[in-house]
DNA sequence: AAAATTTATGCAACTGGTTGCATAGCGCTG
DNA sequence: CAGCGCTATGCAACCAGTTGCATAAATTTT
């Protein structure tokens, strides 16, 4: 959908091989978003030949194939014309919701167990996200324009994983009733 | 991914045909969930194909093509199946997210009109879920256990939906504080 | 020094989702 | 009764995302 231009924007904030973008994609960067190295060549393959990023032989590259991309004007023209455009929301697609419809319809099929083992991953993508705010955004720190937004982003993660939690929680106290 | 069994599921709730079920998914049933007229007739062939449900002309199918499809017993032990398979959280990816990214890498590029057309959408969606919250589960009504988890899910779009209202009212301030 | 792991890139095949188009009956309106 | 929009189904082509596999240098472990 748009990977190509959240690659953009990741080349943007640091010049990087496409290793280390798949990394950075499972990591802080795009905190909420997987993409596999696989999908990353091959936008960036994409890009160079649309002439939106240039790569080179990465200065560490020794005896590898390791190479360097970094977004040309084009790039950036183009990030910009896509970024004024308006998009669609996301849509909730979380499959745990067909399953409990489908214990609705069907009757108790035991999801409870799987409710908690959702509830301990969403802890600690929120204590993933706390460390990662208490590392870059700590309390009193006079920011940036960018890294006020940034913060936003990472705030919005953390929104997401705590009202997951509570769901969750209250969901399994509408089982346990029944 | 699992749109199969989120089909099989609406259709354990309602023995339908494929154009209603495409409808259906544009609404109430599948609050959250978006699927095409065309996605939605080629799984009905491949379950169909496998044996989970079976189709006979609609009664009110006059001189038309309509088919009504239900779901067997293959299909219903194939759905318990699936719901007690664990599951992948989903990821949080909005466009919108990855344009403010960019806007806080390469400058002030006015989002805000975007994030003030989201909060409407938002707005709209959530007004749609009280709507039906105030028809189907009203409060002091005693509900069945059933009835209880749609309750909790189209709680879980309403949490959704304030929480991005919220969130996008802090952005905007952000925004403006620049 | 051999073996295993990590870094780094890529091909091929497949599945899921989207878009554009085509067909055809039905019900309404002018 | 001609034309329009809605109901209803489907083909074909395409794009995005996933999975399995292959290759090869660098680094770490045994």
């Amino acid at each position: 959908m748009s990977l190509s231009h959240a690659v953009l924007t990741s080349l943007i904030e640091k010049p990087s091989s496409g290793y280390d973008l798949a990394r950075r994609f499972d990591k802080s960067i795009g905190y909420f978003w997987h993409a596999t190295h696989q999908q990353i060549y091959r936008e960036l393959a994409r890009m160079e030949e649309a002439g939106w990023v240039e790569s080179v032989a990465a200065p560490d590259a020794g005896n590898t194939r390791k190479r360097s991309y970094r977004v040309l004007p084009a790039g950036r023209e183009e990030l910009v014309r896509w970024a004024r455009e308006p998009s669609a929301p996301m849509d909730l697609r979380d499959e745990v919701t067909v399953r409990l419809r489908a214990d609705a319809a069907l009757g108790s099929l035991g999801l409870e167990e799987e409710l908690h083992r959702r509830i301990a991953l969403h802890q600690e993508k929120l204590e993933h996200y706390r460390a990662i705010e208490a590392r870059d955004f700590p309390a009193g720190k006079v920011l940036s324009r960018s890294a006020r937004i940034q913060h936003m982003i990472l705030k919005k993660g953390m929104l997401f994983e705590q009202g997951s939690i509570a769901w969750t929680q209250e969901m399994l106290a509408v089982l346990a009733q029944a």
